[in-house]
DNA sequence: TTTGCAACGGCTAACAGTTGCAATAACCTG
DNA sequence: CAGGTTATTGCAACTGTTAGCCGTTGCAAA
């Protein structure tokens, strides 16, 4: 209920329907402030629209990612979504100890991604960058 | 058949007890210069021990890449895995377009990864970093 | 309003991978 | 070489996600 509508807007004119699942899946990540999970997405959007089915939550969520409006996070094995912030992007250090998640600023990858471009006209998606490691706690407490 | 009976020493040493089954599989992955899919692996495995799991297959996979002994490519939604080569240590690019893999050298990780230890305390897991993106090719020909 | 067309949703089944559990078999000890 | 531990296997059920089929729906043009 926050600023998407903008985005409904806009998915609107090129020609995309905004149908009541797309609407109510896209309202559902909205407000969410962090990420959500994608059953969590269909538990909530069944309460709203009782029939809607999971494979109809998950080709939202795909298309939402794929026009831009979400991005993916990977989170232990399962599929994780949030809204695109333009104004304040960033990329994803999940710890595979807690799954925890940490944000990271993209000017950590700027020049790095620079670097692939140039050197091997790679271009990364950093929209969907997601680099597991151990976090801080994990590190020093159990092993991995 | 190559340098991993040092492994399967090393291996036995620490309590782990080297089945056929797992033999079967280091074996598999040892033989091949790049990354073999699990099930790629299991059929190759089913050759030499018709009866053998998939999930033993998958089991000693991650049992292989827990103790260090093989890699995980994320590759299209399967995976593979390849034996660490600790001499050559190196990342990959998968291409979302045509699932191609590009080796990347270390050095080009090393700072990037030495600012996140140092600024967040969080080891990122190189050895399993996978950079998803589009190559040039892909970038050029079909739209994604 | 009706028609045509492409986008979309629900359903079912497939797919890749994981997990719980009882039976098996490595490895150690004597 | 027999006997005891317990890690490991096979099996089957299960999870998360995707693909295929096909009927439905929204929108533009007639």
């Amino acid at each position: 209920m926050s600023g998407h509508q903008t985005a409904v807007e806009q998915l609107r004119e090129q020609g995309y329907r905004m149908t009541p699942q797309r609407l109510s899946v896209l309202d559902i990540v909205a407000s969410r402030p962090g990420h959500i999970g994608a059953d969590e997405v269909w538990t909530l959007a069944k309460v709203q629209h009782p029939y809607v089915d999971l494979a109809t939550v998950y080709r939202t969520l795909q298309f939402l990612k794929r026009v831009g409006v979400v991005t993916e996070v990977v989170i232990g094995n399962k599929l994780h979504f949030e809204l695109m912030d333009h104004h304040n992007p960033h990329h994803h250090l999940v710890c595979s100890g807690c799954d925890d998640v940490y944000t990271l600023s993209p000017d950590y990858m700027a020049e790095f991604s620079q670097r692939l471009s140039l050197e091997f006209g790679f271009s990364p998606d950093l929209d969907n960058l997601t680099i597991r490691g151990k976090c801080a706690k994990c590190t020093l407490g159990a092993s991995g």
